[in-house]
DNA sequence: GTCTATAACTCGATAGAC
DNA sequence: GTCTATCGAGTTATAGAC
């Protein structure tokens, strides 16, 4: 599909001018925002016209709507690679706090705003509206269980984490102060932990 | 200061044209989001003329403007409104907590876009941005003192109250599923009350 | 305080040359 | 695959009658 039979030169790292441009236009838009963004300032800002936007994406709305695809394909992965890495849920927890923490400033906006226009309803990012909803929780709540809650409160413990940890976020990016943020997660982790564990001692 | 002398008759329930406009502006933008909203969609779904909106409010900014700034307000009075009529502070998170969602499905939508873009600067944003970094913490913080917890220690747990909230809301307005919702705002407030209280049973 | 008319501009998208 | 030129609709804001 769309594969026209002379590309340039069996290039393994350049997947295609088409992803060039789509991990581009997501740097500028973790940058500049999507509201205020229209296809010809996107353009110039990242190198091309306007013309090559809609000639690889088909409209704005396809743009945006694999810009969102990118993004949540991309924190999915490193959400798997940490709880792969880590047994211990509330470490798996800790590091993937981390790894959004260190990327708030750029894409917490983005996300907020995105967020805002999927729970609007907006075409373009009716995936984004199914990860806001079920998709994490799942997962979360699975790992909950594994390290022995039972399986209800684990879903409770899971929203909850899950939704804090998306405040905290929030005001990580209109504050970015960061030593606060991680402390209020922190914060919750000892409340989680000491609230599970039966606490045998005393 | 922008009075005409010539009010119609002294009304009181109708603080002038102005206000009526702004809070039927509120209701429009809760209802239909701000991204793609235009001056004239927005005058003709409000039963004026775009250039009405300019007159009072000098531009499309200026009523963007208007609205977080009223919202705003309104929200900070009901915050005062339930901290007064409740010493527990955790009945009043209780209680501000559903007063929060049951207008999530209006309001948060509205929230979380104007917070992406607040986050991101916008310049009609500002007050927002200074409620979402720093307003409501300090309130929290000091009910949590109020109670008895350490200062340091209600810093962040206000902190992490207020991100768990935001955090919820934004998954409820995703959902709608109240019951869900309110059960994680549930489980926060048991984790912090039996973290903070010693517990000598048992 | 409310209206119509319109200026001045930008938008997304298309056409078609190269 | 990239360019210029342009269409038609929609944008904020202004002018001025009533």
């Amino acid at each position: 599909m769309s594969g026209s039979g002379a590309e340039p030169s069996g290039d393994q790292d350049t997947p295609g001018p088409r992803e060039a441009l789509l991990a581009r236009a997501i740097g500028w838009f973790a940058e500049h925002g999507v509201g205020d963004t229209s296809l010809r300032t996107l353009a110039a800002g990242l190198g091309t016209s306007h013309r090559m936007v809609i000639y690889h994406f088909g409209s704005r709305e396809g743009l945006l709507s694999a810009v969102v695809e990118a993004v949540e394909r991309g924190e999915r992965a490193a959400l798997e690679e940490v709880l792969a890495a880590h047994s211990d849920p509330f470490e798996a927890g800790r590091a993937f706090w981390d790894h959004v923490a260190d990327r708030a400033q750029v894409f917490a906006p983005l996300f907020f705003e995105l967020s805002g226009l999927a729970i609007q309803g907006a075409p373009f990012a009716g995936s984004l509206r199914h990860w806001l909803a079920t998709g994490w929780v799942d997962d979360l709540a699975r790992a909950y269980q594994l390290s022995g809650v039972e399986p209800e409160r684990a879903v409770r413990l899971a929203r909850l984490s899950l939704g804090a940890a998306r405040g905290v976020l929030l005001e990580l990016a209109a504050t970015g102060d960061r030593a606060a943020a991680d402390a209020a997660m922190a914060e919750l982790t000892d409340l989680v932990r000491n609230g599970t564990t039966p606490r045998r001692d005393r």
